[in-house]
RNA sequence: AGGCACGUAGCUCAGUGGGAGAGCACUACCUUGACACGGUAGGGGUCCGCGGUUCAAUCCCGCGCGUGCCUACCA
């Protein structure tokens, strides 16, 4: 009654995951209760936007912070996810207007404020019950009684709390002040949201007439804006502009005299004007340049701004250009001041041009009214909790990062004039202009009594909400019991995309509001790109989906997504690129593949993934599958509580054979290296850890060794003694495999559930692998004889399956060998485990004392094991003697380089006396082997000789 | 321009002040009763270059070259 048949070859996640999914889920083992008395293990999740699914960056994050969840519950913590999503007011924005614009050529004004709203909040249904069905796929267990959205309830309170507070401390404010304007969008956009890159552009330089007679030339990458220049400068110290401080030119295309301003600036350590660069003299334009706002405003220049909000020309410029574009107005203004004489040349220049990250729109610099967050007094206490180490960065070189950012700090700019987001909580008084911020609405004007007041018509920046995520999620302003337990959390795991935008927020908001970091430490993750290093893009077509790892996709499944998704770039080109990268299309691999590939790829900043990387996972996955189906089919008869009494007695422990206590040495070892790695954050060297327990030791040595254990054949069943035997093989078997799936049940929890679930285990455990206990390294199983014979073991099998390769001898065939072993302790190991060699490398072998045995027959391959142990192969006919010459030889050259090395050292009178002494032992002892070791191998190679001095003579000259 | 990181096998990447590693790829062999999403063995590296510190440097320091990321208002 075995259950073979209850376990096919090939692990089918498909068929798997989705039961365990239920089976947590109606279970509820994902919530966190605030009022457990356990120590809390807290992280919230950075909350995906709700501008589409859930892509590749995400479940990397969410990965990690799964594993941490999971090994911390089932390390008895009060482990608590936090789930939920982001409103992404921007984001949201540039797709549903795009979308309206593409399906009925309208803009967000056409539809109105209230239409707008009502279809960002259907997208928002859409969007986010997608991500979060997502994360359950994958496994992430999250507590979902706690999912929240940035615009819920909870969180709009915490947002009209933290303005109104931070605007009765003054640190809140209103002013005009130079920003960032998108045109396309028709908002404001932060420093942050900005992308500068270097362009191709042209370098004008024009000719300004001088009111008295002469000229002054300037220099520009813009010329349009000319039409609103209020001043020339130069600097101070340049002699050749003395004589025209305080003169006047007249502006060409505009009839407008403005005067040439001596100005005595310094930027990036060099003088301002730079008389070094062009000409030496710059036109000032206050209104759209914020480098010459601020010339504006040392200098008392007047501001004419002549750009409207949407990127148009406008009065008090000459009417013939009102109205236009900025790129008309460029093209005109330069064929005008040619036509009169005012352009001096042009040449092809690189300039920086800042876009809008979201839209894409050139950003055009603007001086505006807006709200804005004094940055600095809060950046102070975010970057002193860093310094006392309350919040640590892993990787620790992200604190300069952060320090940097955090001390060159600029007032952050919160007012957006969006709609989708938090309606700023001020209210205008339509008759004295009175502004009043409030928690609700007022019903008058506070100084004039007047009720026709209005809100604030603007929203504020998404990340004002996001900052207070640590918090908000967690009922604040009320000191409720969740904050009280969960706040600050443990960690936070996210890109380092986002290190600005938002953890840097947070601990601003954090400190400031709760007096506390919102957690103690913060993991930056590798950013996911293609395996070339390329971003990953749906405009490239080189995005790897993670639902599509999991469910597996075809080629055509692909390429008819170009159709349904309509990305803004060729579709032939884009399929192409489909074609090319995933001409195979991608094989459903479950969750379980992509989780561990991963964490086990998480190393640098830049993860590099591919198909054929999950794979490699896809098969670790089902290697552990298929180890435990042997298992299964070997386990009949085994009574789990009998084996657990006998390892709890001395007896029963001592009953163990050496494989068995190496297995359980090596699994304890391990479990340490796992538990050690996820302390400190190194995913990949615990899910690495794993890997090679499971592959190399558990499966190629282990169940190697087991299978003549448990193989139940008429003999065993008859013989007590090998009962016996096998009780204690299938135990150990059991054991380290339940074990195991509780070690790597945090990376790929699906697949460890379903085998824990079939495995044969003591009755008290709990109903679920995932709230059992992680296993805790037991020191008392630690067993380095056990490890030093089973690797005496290895190498000896290892040497003898070199041998018979390298003379065609088949693995199938058994031939004999001769083990000469020096030293009795050796000896005695070796013979003692002579039938795990024979077993391993398909030899028959017979042991003898190196000192006492004959010289070897020359027709026999041979080989030196370590220092004690020599092979001697016979092999008739067989042996290439030319060949055999040639190998031993080769191993003793690196051996005499190897003591030739050593000695060197040893002989150093330098070394003996400042190397610490253990060094120097260790080098003496390895050269003692190495002497040994080369003894051995120059028998060897002499035998050879001696029976073949016509070979030699023949083909070993080059020896 | 500044800051940070990186440069190790064909590729992607671990790693350590004292004996160069993994996966993939490659070569050869093996359909052995867990697994061909498998097994066994093998080839392959001036650890970017040049200096310095040290008894000892792939590792620490400096310079150079190359790559990536971030920050920045150069006309």
């Amino acid at each position: 009654m075995t259950t073979t048949s209850a376990l096919p070859k090939q692990y089918d996640p498909s068929e798997v995951e989705p039961r365990w999914r239920r089976f947590w889920l109606e279970n509820g083992f994902f919530h966190a209760d605030e009022a457990s008395p356990t120590v809390p293990y807290a992280i919230t999740l950075p909350p995906p936007n709700v501008t589409g699914s859930l892509h590749i960056g995400h479940a990397l994050g969410s990965t990690l912070q799964d594993i941490l969840i999971r090994w911390k519950r089932m390390q008895g913590f009060n482990a608590m996810w936090m789930p939920g999503s982001d409103h992404a007011s921007i984001a949201v924005h540039v797709l549903l207007e795009r979308d309206l614009k593409r399906r009925e050529h309208r803009t967000r004004f056409d539809l109105g404020r209230d239409e707008f709203m009502r279809q960002a909040w259907a997208w928002k249904e859409r969007s986010g019950n997608r991500i979060s069905e997502q994360e359950k796929l994958l496994g992430f267990s999250l507590d979902w009684t706690r999912e929240r959205f940035t615009m819920d309830e909870r969180s709009n309170r915490a947002v009209v709390e933290a303005f109104v507070r931070l605007y009765e401390e003054g640190l809140i404010f209103r002013a005009k002040r130079m920003i960032n304007w998108d045109p396309v969008s028709e908002t404001v956009v932060s420093d942050l949201e900005v992308d500068t890159a270097e362009e191709n552009g042209s370098l004008w330089e024009l000719r300004y007439p001088l009111a008295g007679g002469g000229e002054i030339v300037v220099a520009t990458t813009r010329p349009e804006t000319m039409l609103g220049d209020t001043a020339v400068a130069v600097h101070v110290s340049d002699a050749r502009y003395t004589h025209l401080h305080g003169k006047e030119v007249e502006l060409p295309l505009t009839g407008r005299r403005i005067p040439i301003v001596a100005v005595d600036l310094v930027r990036d350590g060099k003088p301002w004007p730079d008389p070094a660069f062009g000409s030496g003299a710059v036109k000032v334009t206050p209104a759209h340049d914020p480098s010459d706002y601020e010339v504006s405003q040392v200098a008392g220049l007047p501001i004419l701004q002549v750009i409207d909000l949407k990127g148009r020309i406008c009065a008090p410029a000459p009417a013939k250009y009102v109205g236009m574009s900025v790129a008309d107005a460029r093209k005109a203004v330069v064929a005008d001041l040619e036509a009169g004489g005012f352009l001096v040349g042009v040449k092809d220049h690189k300039v920086p041009r800042g876009r809008s990250q979201r839209s894409g729109a050139v950003i055009e610099p603007m001086l505006m009214q807006q709200w804005w967050v004094k940055a600095a007094p809060l950046a102070e206490k975010a970057a002193a909790a860093v310094e006392q180490g309350k919040t640590r960065f892993v990787p620790e070189h992200e604190t300069k990062t952060f320090m940097h950012w955090m001390t060159n700090i600029k007032d952050w700019c919160i007012s957006r004039q969006l709609w989708w987001g938090h309606r700023i909580p001020a209210w205008h008084c339509g008759t004295c202009g009175t502004i009043m911020v409030a928690r609700a609405a007022p019903g008058e004007c506070r100084t004039c009594g007047n009720p026709a007041i209005t809100q604030d018509e603007d929203i504020l920046d998404t990340w004002f909400s996001s900052g207070l995520w640590p918090f908000s999620t967690l009922g604040w302003p009320d000191k409720t019991r969740d904050l009280a337990t969960f706040y600050p959390n443990n960690v936070l795991v996210t890109g380092p995309d986002i290190l600005f935008f938002w953890v840097a927020r947070m601990m601003m908001m954090g400190l400031h509001f709760l007096g506390k970091v919102p957690f103690r430490a913060v993991y930056l993750t590798s950013i996911v790109t293609d395996e070339n290093g390329d971003k990953m893009s749906k405009t490239r077509g080189n995005v790897i989906d993670p639902l599509d790892i999991v469910h597996g996709a075809t080629l055509e499944q692909l390429l008819e997504r170009v159709e349904v998704e309509k990305p803004p770039v060729d579709p032939e080109t884009l399929r192409r690129a489909i074609r090319k990268n995933f001409a195979r299309g991608i094989p459903a691999m479950g969750a379980d593949a992509l989780r561990f590939a991963l964490a086990a790829l998480n190393t640098t900043q830049r993860l590099r993934l591919s198909v054929e990387r999950v794979e490699k996972y896809r098969n670790f996955i089902n290697k552990l599958w298929n180890a435990s189906r042997f298992a299964l089919m070997n386990l009949d008869g085994y009574d789990p509580e009998r084996f657990e009494a006998q390892l709890s007695t001395p007896a029963g422990r001592a009953a163990l054979g050496m494989p068995e206590r190496w297995i359980l040495s090596r699994l304890q070892v391990v479990v340490g290296e796992v538990d050690a790695a996820l302390e400190s954050f190194r995913f990949n060297d615990a899910a690495g850890a794993i890997f090679h327990f499971v592959w190399d030791e558990l499966c190629d040595w282990y169940i190697e060794i087991a299978k003549s254990h448990l193989y139940l054949t008429p003999e065993v069943e008859q013989d007590a003694t090998r009962n016996a035997r096998r009780h204690v093989v299938q135990g150990v078997l059991a054991t380290v495999l339940e074990t195991t799936l509780r070690l790597m049940h945090p990376f790929s929890p699906f697949v460890t559930e379903e085998i824990w679930q079939k495995l044969p285990k003591p009755s008290q455990l709990p109903g679920s692998l995932m709230i059992t206990v992680f296993p805790r390294s037991d020191a008392w199983w630690i067993d380095a004889a056990a490890e030093a014979e089973m690797r005496l073991v290895q190498d000896i099998a290892v040497t003898c399956r070199m041998l018979k390769q390298t003379y065609g001898v088949s693995p199938a065939q058994s031939i004999a060998v001769e083990l000469r072993v020096a030293g009795s302790g050796p000896r005695a190991t070796v013979e003692h485990h002579l039938a795990l060699v024979e077993r391993a490398a398909k030899v028959t072998a017979a042991v003898s004392g190196a000192e006492l045995a004959t010289a070897p027959p020359a027709d026999a391959a041979k080989a030196v094991v370590g220092a004690a142990v020599e092979i001697v192969m016979p092999l008739g006919g067989l042996i290439d003697v030319v060949a055999e010459r040639k190998r031993i030889a080769k191993d003793l050259g690196k051996v005499d380089k190897e003591i030739s090395t050593l000695e060197n050292k040893l002989g150093n009178a330098d070394f003996l006396a400042k190397a610490p002494e253990d060094v120097v032992a260790e080098q003496k002892l390895r050269l003692g082997e190495e002497q040994s070791r080369r003894q051995r191998l120059a028998d060897a190679l002499a035998t050879l000789s001696a029976s073949s001095a016509g070979a030699t003579e023949a083909g070993g000259g080059a020896l």
